[in-house]
DNA sequence: CTATATTTTTAGACTAATCTAAATTTTATA
DNA sequence: TATAAAATTTAGATTAGTCTAAAAATATAG
């Protein structure tokens, strides 16, 4: 079994480097864990020991086989859990990470079975990820950012690529909510931004910033 | 806030100090959890000087009324928990234990908040154990060992006070749950093991071993 | 009430995960 | 392509929690 911190640090690895599996830095993953990159280096090893990620030294480190499993579970567990926090327990979809931060470590297959069923095996978190079954497979969908439509293009937001709270609220007050059909009218050259209408309704603008962190399925 | 392992320590003092807040000794904690006894005296001291024990050398310790708090606050979390592994999930009463260990330790005073409306402010866990609220007061019930009903005494069963899962399973095979109503038929002067009727129907013989285990509400 | 047994504490060491500072390797640049 | 900058690793230390073995305190028995 993994410790909580190595699990911390496959999770990192697994999300750095993107979904074609790709070589991740030492560097990158001090930042998103928020430790030094001696402390990095030094788990690295230990992740190779156990075979759970290829590292050569200087170079990074990719994700095995059963590395990117046992990844893709932690993934899992969270990912459930947060469908379990908004739609169980009436929690916002802004303030479920934290909490399916600590539960994704809890361990046990059984528990996550039945609370999978429980929540009428789900296929998506509540900001439109994907959850894996429990093989690791993830269900890929084909998701567009909405900075790379054209005028006259349309598609329903079903995910997200930025989590922050903050982010998340501002979609929700703007009515940026997962399914809703979005068509673009015009993409203003001079900065990108981008101005949609909602469900047929409501026009707005956003920043290119903005665009391209909200995914529709076209 | 308090470590993963300074809870365990705190709940085990708790559960080792009966109601009256008794002094605990060092040994018996290290067979609670299952350490050396060294390793207990270098938490005591941790526990002491952060004033949720109070501990005197070679003496023993005694929970102050903030680690009491603390660890009414861990054993609230467990047994909320053990009724959502029951009543939503579907495990049995004795399969839940081990998952509620972890459960416990998750962090957030709001998600316990909302699994309490979500399971109905649950009064009891599975076992019959009571559920403290969120100021640590516990609504004790005057609950009797059947080892001590005489012949023609009937109560209903309302707690154990073992919790091992042969146990469990083995009151669960014999039809004595939570809720059944005993008749005490005979006790053996011999061995002290009790004849009962369950529930009005069936006729069985426990020991008294079995006997002390079983908690009814008179 | 002394001698022995038991309990508890102290001393010193170990592991996992972390850090800082220095050394090394790689990358970028002039 | 030599050199400076950036990234990475190594060396050595720290903290939390644990351990074993030895010392100290308390309890028990003759």
């Amino acid at each position: 079994m993994n410790s909580f911190t190595e699990e911390n640090y496959l999770k990192a690895i697994y999300h750095l480097s993107k979904d074609d599996g790709s070589v991740v830095t030492t560097n990158s993953i001090s930042e998103a864990i928020n430790t030094t990159a001696a402390s990095v280096t030094d788990m690295l090893k230990k992740l190779a020991e156990k075979k759970l990620i290829s590292y050569v030294k200087y170079q990074g480190s990719t994700l095995t086989e059963s590395g990117r499993m046992a990844a893709a579970n932690i993934i899992r567990k969270h990912r459930l859990w947060e469908v379990f926090l908004v739609e169980k327990l009436g929690f916002k979809w802004d303030e479920v990470h934290d909490i399916a931060e600590e539960l994704e470590h809890i361990n046990s297959s059984e528990l996550i079975a039945r609370l999978d069923q429980y929540l009428g095996f789900p296929k998506t978190d509540p900001h439109g990820d994907p959850i894996p079954d429990s093989e690791g497979n993830f269900n890929h969908k084909q998701l567009t950012k909405v900075s790379k439509l054209s005028p006259g293009q349309q598609g329903s937001i079903s995910g997200v690529s930025e989590h922050s709270a903050i982010f998340l609220q501002f979609l929700e007050k703007t009515g940026l909510t997962l399914g809703a059909v979005l068509k673009i009218k015009e993409v203003l050259e001079f900065d990108g931004s981008v101005t949609l209408i909602i469900d047929h309704v409501k026009e707005i603008t956003i920043s290119r910033e903005v665009a391209k962190n909200i995914l529709v399925v076209i």
